[in-house]
DNA sequence: CATAAAAATACAATCGATTGTTTTTTTATC
DNA sequence: GATAAAAAAACAATCGATTGTATTTTTATG
């Protein structure tokens, strides 16, 4: 280790006498230079602690070995977990992670958007604000090649690759569930589905399973929360539970909705899933826990950040190649445990 | 929004006729541009849709405007806080957020902590992964003034920046209010202690509460996990309950092992906190939920990473003035919920 | 209106790695 | 040993913003 120089290929081609093309093509190993210059030059790196500056690799190449990651938040763990993913599989490539939070705004995301490209991510991943409705700010990544990733939260209208669960199915799956258990009134707790979201998609299969079991959708049984937190969770669950006539199971779009809707319900002497079946949605670390057990759907977040990462990869590398760029979907299932097993 | 090709300071230079180190200088409000070229080079940069190449401005000032934030992982509640805190920080302030996780190896520290240096962020912030004994991988940054700051798990012998909890007077005080409670046989889950890490002040501080109101430690009553997970705090927890004597109380390093104690109490028949107290360690979001609600110590999680990222931004700025190293001590707090109240 | 002082802008080097092209060295062949 | 071919290494431009220094333009003053 040095002392406070820093070490650069200059460095290493006037101690060995060579030029820093030299020095740059040894030390990864291209055909034009002899085995026995590689073996000199990478000895010498390493005994001078050179550490390639990725800045300058970056400006000379136009592209950094880092990918863009635009989330609301971290702190979700369907977020966290997602994020993991990424980081995980973008690490084996020898890529880093820049990460940015939008909490849901829609002006934040615009400003960090461009603060990616200003940086010159070699790939973006994100899943968008709620709150965002136009996404243009992110046409400046396709316009210049770099490959855009939406995953979970996606856009209708932008022609990207997309990573997701089919949420319409999922939603149809988890009512279907309730009813066959018997539930015949069943409530809904969704979240900011007027911005047509996947909440709004989740919502669209509980009606078609409604309707197709013959029964009516009635509007008191939908509830949509302002915000995803335990707090406005409560308070919707309780609007389900104050109604004249008391659903006989919930299917909430997000796990920590329907642990509120556990709570509310178990501190009204409620039994669950005996007087109200509950299912959620996501599968987070709190539905093993939470008593009873919560029955939900599966949410596979390190998959999809895995699946994503891979996808810009694979499109960094086939550089111009504009692979078609569809919709990947992944899989999810009824994940059947005490709150909603009423047989 | 331009076609394909990439705006630079030259594009703008040219199309007003003007130097680069004009634009450069008119972009940042540099006193000895007049304000009529100011006008006019912000709006032409605003049109032709130039943003900076934070590259290349890197490259020639030595720093980006970057931090690298090195954990053991982002899926703990704790630690996806604390990202969240310093990546709020730092946006604030223009900067940016590498994530990597060592996952608790300490080769991968090594390799990632060289991969930061590489990428010349403008800070590190770190966590230790739980193997970590010798932390020469760090030297590096502070002999290139790099700021660094440990935050959380931190090493003892590393004279830099220290952002950290008093866990030996948490651990005191997690136990003493125990035995406020009436507890006289309180057992203790911990983790990975003989790495000599956070867990084992947190024990120390357990030892001297009992020490304190003269009661004797007892070797089977502490219990090491070998990683910190649920099923662990299962085997853990069944450790400690299946003693000939049943401690009547418990204190768990962090709230997943509290949570599988709960469980497994209950599963027992047993009462919580009559028949056995718990206390946890963090305040997570599950402690709030899980029933009986657990008692815990406030881990201020985000606040450790604003300050971090302060500390960061600070010494940044201040450049070679190397302020005094030292240790920043956040307060943290008994917090009393249903699962130790005995009275 | 000449000249000094101040203001505004231009020039040119720089950061460190990469890469297309050229030159030098080595090897092969007759 | 001369010459062509192949191999190895050197040369030099480049990426885009920054910044110390020089130059030009403007303003002020007698």
């Amino acid at each position: 280790m040095e002392e406070n120089k820093v070490v650069t290929i200059y460095d290493i081609a006037e101690k060995l006498n060579l030029a820093t093309s030299t020095i740059s093509r040894a030390l990864k190993d291209h055909h034009t230079i002899s085995e026995k210059t590689i073996k000199k030059v990478k000895k010498v790196a390493e005994e001078m602690g050179y550490v390639p500056n990725t800045l300058a690799a970056g400006l000379r190449g136009n592209k950094t070995q880092t990918i863009g990651v635009l989330v609301p938040t971290v702190t979700q763990p369907f977020l966290s977990s997602l994020i993991s993913g990424i980081e995980i599989t973008a690490q084996k490539s020898g890529y880093n992670v820049i990460i940015m939070q939008s909490n849901d705004s829609y002006e934040a995301e615009v400003s960090m958007a461009k603060s990616l490209y200003g940086s010159r991510v070699s790939g973006v991943i994100c899943s968008l604000a709620m709150k965002t409705t136009d996404t243009s700010h992110f046409q400046q990544f396709v316009s210049k090649d770099i490959p855009l990733v939406f995953v979970d939260r996606v856009p209708k209208d932008f022609d990207t690759f997309k990573v997701i669960i089919d949420n319409y199915a999922a939603g149809f799956k988890a009512t279907e569930h309730l009813i066959e258990q018997g539930c015949t009134r069943i409530g809904h707790l969704t979240a900011g589905s007027k911005f047509g979201n996947l909440y709004t998609e989740r919502m669209r299969g509980y009606l078609d399973a409604l309707k197709k079991h013959n029964i009516t959708p009635k509007e008191e049984l939908i509830v949509d929360l302002k915000a995803v937190t335990y707090e406005e969770g409560v308070k919707a669950s309780n609007k389900l539970l104050d109604l004249k006539t008391r659903p006989d199971g919930i299917f909430a779009s997000g796990d920590i909705m329907a642990v509120s809707a556990i709570q509310s319900a178990k501190k009204r002497g409620l039994k669950v899933p005996e007087d109200i079946a509950i299912i959620g949605f996501n599968n987070d670390p709190i539905s093993e826990i939470i008593d009873p057990n919560l029955s939900t759907i599966t949410h596979p977040a390190a998959k999809m950040g895995q699946i994503s990462a891979e996808i810009i990869l694979k499109n960094i590398k086939s550089a111009k190649k504009s692979a078609e760029k569809g919709i990947t979907y992944l899989d999810t299932e009824v994940l059947v445990r005490e709150s909603s097993q009423k047989n």
